[in-house]
DNA sequence: CTGAAAGCGCTTACAG
DNA sequence: CTGAAAGCGCTTACAG
């Protein structure tokens, strides 16, 4: 059975189209009669518009994309069920899209994006993007786009990030405090701004508390994996006897280390205490439980729409939207692999 | 800048819009030079068709969508990913929902998907879901359905599947071959398709190996979380003094269990031996290491839209496809949970 | 080989 | 309060 159209209506009502479709969107200029003998046949057949012949008159596809380095991954997936949920409250439906951490990728799916005229993009960078061309064409072409997560500084465009820097400060801090001093580092890839910043927030720590950085206590992890959490913590074990403190990026790989040091009969948190980043659920089922840095995700999702949902709104208006970096609450969550706070 | 158009080309070259579009489209009845010096135009204006046009024409969205019951489950992600990928390749775009386990969610969004014309739908189900009108009312619309791991035997459409109660019964066989009396099982809800069969699965190879089926060694993990692994294992082991075996789906409530385990001190596998189900990507790290059934995602996901694309072909065709049930393979994983295979 | 015309199904400015 | 008409940007059957 074939759907039923604005002109099926009109001809069984023995009226006009423009009329049909006037009372279906309850233009004030249509007798209440009229309404609701549309109204009630539109009900009994169902009638539901042609979303194509709506999509080419409005120039809106009521749909977003987004693009994200890699979907099985739990702080991804958490973002893009905050994106999905508070989308399909808005009216929204949402395209997704991975880059697997490609430049490449992430420029041709920014074209099939725009291709599909999604009325918005939402991002997080493939830590190989250096180019940011397709990004700004995006932009320039007036298609309101918020980044998230791995943004890059240089795009003016609103964002939505955690203070990263702070975050792995007060991380970092937490390990000075309950008295590490020889503190090491597994790092992110060089690239990302995120994994930069967290660096850059754990070296600023030290410096404030009289600990000398160490660039032999920062190990680059590129994968952000449970095995180089245990390879690292090994290389790190047998290059550094005296390290007492270790933040890692992410959980995942804290989780490795720690699983490393139980292994070698290493004590945690009396020789070495970890703080790992993220609140990763299975955090606080390890044993020892994980002092984290609490990275919200579902609400970086939410945020990121809901922003991107303001600025598709003043584009509707025709008012220009000036961009806004947002930048969401961490916390650390003290667990038991980290000593207690001396009174 | 306005996006370029046919009409702006032909203009621009004094021809029809007819021979652009043609010229475009690559058709035979169009001189080579006509074609040349169209190609060139629409390369450097950047000329990209007018999707919601297009769409409208040829009454096709190149779009699908995906119904999940939770988005942030390694699992499902896998899938999607899977569905992601191979969609991209095909030239299709992937809108995804996600019913939060319940049927009325899955209806509305059943809805939303038709509304929005999509090709074809990706679903697996709701744990609530009794009902099957809105799958139904998709099947009878004549659009491509492939349901995948929660399927509902009932409903005639091409499902893409493990045999649950097959690798139930390996993963329960294992236990038994390798000296377990008690075995008990922590299953899923009551009214999942897979989590009946996962238990139809474990009593049959009870029953096949002359061990009596015991329900009260039977729990009922209702959100299969880590923490009812805890709490059921805490249970099972002040219920049942007597309990060497263990079968549980899936593999976070294995963890949970095992986490129990190690601290009271009852030795894996030694006292208790432990498979989980699913194999997801931890298992491997925990100690001891859990043996699992690997249950593939990602294929799960490809094979799923792999088996829709085919579908959405006949249907241009204009050929009936038969519902195919695929059936994918699963194994089991050997590792430290479990006691070797006496020789 | 080329093009005029119809039509996909809607929305909306305009006339009456 | 109602409706004829234009138009969104394509595709394609048909005529020449």
């Amino acid at each position: 059975m074939k759907p039923v159209t604005l002109k099926q209506i009109a001809e069984t009502l023995g009226i006009s189209i423009t009329t049909v479709s006037k009372a279906l969107k309850d233009y004030p200029d249509v007798s209440k009669k009229t309404k609701a003998l549309v109204l009630d046949l539109a009900e009994t057949l169902n009638y539901r518009p042609n979303t194509f012949a709506v999509n080419l008159r409005t120039k809106e596809s009521k749909t977003i994309g987004i693009i994200i380095p890699e979907i099985v991954h739990h702080f991804f997936s958490s973002v893009i069920k905050g994106i999905v949920g508070q989308a399909e409250k808005k009216g929204y439906l949402v395209i997704i899209l991975q880059s697997n951490e490609s430049q490449e990728m992430e420029k041709k799916q920014i074209n099939l994006l725009l291709d599909k005229r999604v009325d918005g993009i939402l991002i997080s960078l493939a830590n190989s993007t250096v180019d940011f061309s397709h990004i700004n064409s995006v932009i320039e072409r007036n298609i309101p786009l918020v980044m998230f997560d791995k943004i890059a500084k240089i795009v003016n465009c609103s964002k939505v990030i955690i203070d990263d820097r702070k975050a792995a400060y007060t991380a970092t801090k937490h390990l000075i405090d309950t008295g590490c001093k020889r503190i090491a580092h597994f790092r992110g890839p060089l690239l990302p701004q995120n994994s930069i910043d967290r660096f850059l927030g754990y070296k600023k720590a030290l410096e404030d508390h009289g600990i000398n950085y160490d660039p032999s206590l920062v190990y680059i992890c590129e994968n952000l994996s449970y095995e180089e959490g245990q390879f690292f913590a090994r290389k790190l074990i047998s290059e550094h006897q005296d390290v007492d403190g270790l933040f890692t990026n992410p959980d995942l790989v804290a989780i490795g280390a720690i699983s490393v040091f139980n292994e070698l009969a290493i004590k945690v948190p009396d020789q070495i205490s970890v703080v790992g980043f993220s609140n990763w659920f299975m955090s606080s089922a390890i044993t020892p439980s994980l002092t984290t840095i609490n990275q919200p995700g579902y609400k970086i999702g939410k945020t990121a729409f809901k922003q991107l949902f303001k600025e598709l709104k003043s584009k509707k208006k025709e008012k220009y939207y000036p961009p806004k970096i947002i930048k969401l609450e961490t916390e650390l969550i003290k667990r038991n692999s980290t000593k207690d706070l001396p009174k």
